[in-house]
DNA sequence: GCCAACGTTGGC
DNA sequence: GCCAACGTTGGC
């Protein structure tokens, strides 16, 4: 049996936040043109992974709390839909580029763990989120980093 | 607002 | 296949 993956996702909140995560619970996190986060959704992610969510808000970046995968990857659609935003015209539904999973929702942390905070943990020191230059939206992480960031989000600090 | 880092595009 | 130019992300 494959054990439990874990993944940090970035999201602009201007764009879609934890609160919309909240009030939606599901979310098809589409829109990813990226092709390392497209392979870790396309192949890499299975149903019960766990997922922290990250607002890059300039002034305002943290982790707000947790989601699961609910739907592993699959075709995304709106790079064929002339009207999104997020067209492709090199991708269609015969032969797809770009995929996506569903996420629902965990929890949600009792206080927003700060990517301040996070740079004063020893044991986050590798994470990727704290490299320079970083743009990757979605990116594996351990086990570790998140018990320690969820431990962190629960406020016992 | 600035700009470093990165990914993509396109000319050659 | 190389690489300069360009656009975007995202921290500061």
């Amino acid at each position: 049996m494959r054990e439990k993956q874990y993944w940090l996702f970035k999201s602009e909140p201007s764009s879609y936040s934890f609160l919309d995560l909240l009030q939606d619970r599901v979310a098809e996190w589409d829109g990813v043109r990226n092709y390392q986060a497209r392979s870790f959704m396309r192949s890499d992610m299975r149903m019960g992974d766990e997922i922290l969510f990250y607002h890059s808000e300039q002034g305002n970046q943290a982790i707000f709390g947790t989601a699961r995968v609910v739907r592993e990857g699959y075709p995304d659609f709106t790079a064929w839909d002339s009207a999104s935003k997020h067209f492709d015209p090199k991708s269609n539904p015969d032969n797809p580029i770009w995929f996506m999973v569903d996420i629902e929702v965990a929890e949600t942390f009792q206080r927003p763990v700060t990517l301040k905070e996070i740079k004063d943990v020893p044991q986050l020191e590798n994470m990727g989120l704290l490299r320079r230059g970083n743009r990757l939206s979605i990116q594996p992480i351990t086990e570790t980093e998140f018990d320690v960031l969820i431990l962190l989000g629960r406020g016992s600090d």
